[in-house]
RNA sequence: GUGGUUGUAGCUCAGUUGGUUAGAGCAUCAGAUUGUGGUUCUGAGGGUCGCCGGUUCGAACCCGGUCAUCCACCCCA
């Protein structure tokens, strides 16, 4: 057999019978969730024009998002080769690439949203669930091609919106099995430390510096900050704003002391308040932590800020989302605030798989397998087949008269757990074998009473 | 984008200072076994040693390049 030497892009994967069945679990339960907290479905294409996606996501962002080059130019060379000078100096023209893949689902949400103003009713709430692409080195957790689960909410200020979407987070890794901590911030609460340390044009430079702090230890962080031209006793501040700890509410009566008394600061922790107060504490887990350093690279934040850790596993978040007051402007469209959600499936997936938290019976296909032992035999098999796949039981008939061996072997492999076997004998008797492979255990039915027979 | 790692059968991996015909386990297929699988035994198939080039009488092994992988940084789901 020659060795075709094919492959597959760079962080891009197939994805066999069982790990599709694995991840469609996952889907599922989100899916799930958000229809079952009211949000409604939507789908965006895989390509947006480059202009809608391009100074979205920072500076960095750009730079990750797949171009698609333009068709046609082989026949418009000369302003091809004129143009793409620009291209080599780091610019974009729509005369080579005018459309990209698209790198998140928000934007996009917020296209769709500026163009379908007049016929949405606010508040409006949609969930999508599709593939995006960014062009990032693979490693770890990251692909360049992976799947979003958003949810928003556009047209209202309310923060019930924040509190449904912490709790959706809570039920929907719940109901996975997976250790998380939620953690929760306050954009606010950031820019009024901005405000007290240098001026709101610093909060970049704090934000990130911040964001480091349990990668590069606290000593490193003021290194950072002094270096990005904050004075001692500003630093001192960031310090001491760094080193609160405690539970939620001890955690926010310390900002308040730091904060509270600037008007964003104020705004801030009262945000912080609410959510926490509403977010049923009877479920346990996973909890919602107050976590001062989360910051969120995505620059349209500008309210309450989520970002989902998994436990006992080095793996990026799994999932990240937050207020943003004016998505919209950003397509002409001003005065629309929102707030939403995203779940990481394929980083999900990843922790599932490592921690080994996938139920067993996910991996079931069909419930029961005829074994062809002839032609009259497997007639009769196929009409109680037929019967059974009407009564909803996934089923099947093995496709030749093979020796047993081989139809057990093929049961087996497929983890098929209930085979039935329709010999010469039991043609004659009008009877069938039902045998549990789990167990090893058979038992002869009469034919007509296989149909009430529960293949679990 | 920067740095590093690994690349040998379908999978996991051996392979001596460079030396005849590159091995093992698992998996697959066939037989022992024509109505009872999982255990066991026997046998078989399967390789351009990632790819291209160089050094050498001779390269899986040394050198260069390239591609892919995994990991870290940056950033992020």
């Amino acid at each position: 057999m020659a060795k075709p030497t094919v492959s597959l892009p760079q962080g891009t994967r197939d994805f066999g019978p069982d790990i599709v069945r694995k991840r469609q679990y996952i889907f599922t339960t989100i899916r799930t969730a958000f229809e079952l907290y009211g949000f409604q479905p939507l789908e965006t294409p895989a390509m947006e024009n480059l202009e809608t996606l391009m100074g979205k996501y920072g500076e960095e962002g750009d730079k990750l998002i797949f171009k698609i080059l333009n068709n046609g130019l082989d026949k418009k060379e000369q302003l091809a080769r004129e143009e793409f000078e620009k291209i080599l100096q780091g610019r974009n023209t729509k005369a080579i690439t005018e459309r990209a893949l698209k790198y998140d689902l928000t934007i996009p949400f917020a296209r769709y949203v500026a163009m379908n103003q007049g016929q949405l009713s606010f508040p409006f709430k949609r969930y999508q669930i599709q593939p995006v692409w960014r062009a990032d080195k693979p490693q770890k957790g990251r692909y360049r091609e992976f799947y979003q689960c958003d949810a928003d909410v556009v047209g209202s200020t309310s923060l019930l919106n924040e509190v449904e979407l912490a709790t959706l987070y809570a039920e929907v890794f719940n109901q996975l099995g997976v250790p998380v901590d939620i953690k929760i911030n306050n954009r606010k609460i950031l820019a009024a430390l901005a405000e007290v340390c240098g001026g709101p044009d610093k909060m970049t430079a704090i934000t990130v510096a911040i964001d480091k702090l349990d990668k590069i230890g606290l000593a490193k962080v003021e290194a950072e900050l002094s270096e990005k031209g904050l004075d001692q006793q500003q630093v001192s501040i960031i310090r001491q704003y760094l080193e609160i700890t405690g539970t939620n509410r001890e955690k926010l009566a310390r900002v308040k002391e730091l904060l509270g008394k600037t008007e964003t600061g104020e705004a801030g922790i009262r945000e912080l308040e609410t959510v926490l107060d509403y977010f049923d504490p009877s479920m346990q887990a996973p909890p919602l932590l107050i976590d001062f350093t989360l910051a969120r690279g995505l620059n349209y934040y500008t309210g309450i800020i989520f970002e989902v850790k998994a436990r006992n596993v080095q793996m990026g978040s799994v999932g990240g989302g937050g207020r943003y007051d004016d998505l919209t402007g950003l397509f002409g469209v001003p005065g629309i605030p929102g707030v939403g959600i995203s779940f990481g499936v394929d980083r999900i997936y990843d922790v599932m798989d490592e921690l080994q938290l996938f139920p067993a019976d996910v991996q079931m296909g069909s419930q029961v397998l005829f074994f062809n032992l002839g032609e009259q035999e497997s007639k009769t098999a196929f009409t109680l087949l037929q019967q059974l796949r009407a009564g909803n039981t996934r089923a099947e008939l093995y496709h030749e008269n093979s020796k047993f061996d081989k139809q057990f072997k093929y049961a087996e492999k497929k983890n098929i757990p209930y085979i039935v076997i329709i010999g010469t004998k039991e043609l004659a008797e009008k009877t069938c074998v039902v045998k549990d492979l789990r167990n090893g255990k058979q038992i002869s039915l009469p034919l007509e009473e296989l149909l009430n027979f529960s293949f679990l």
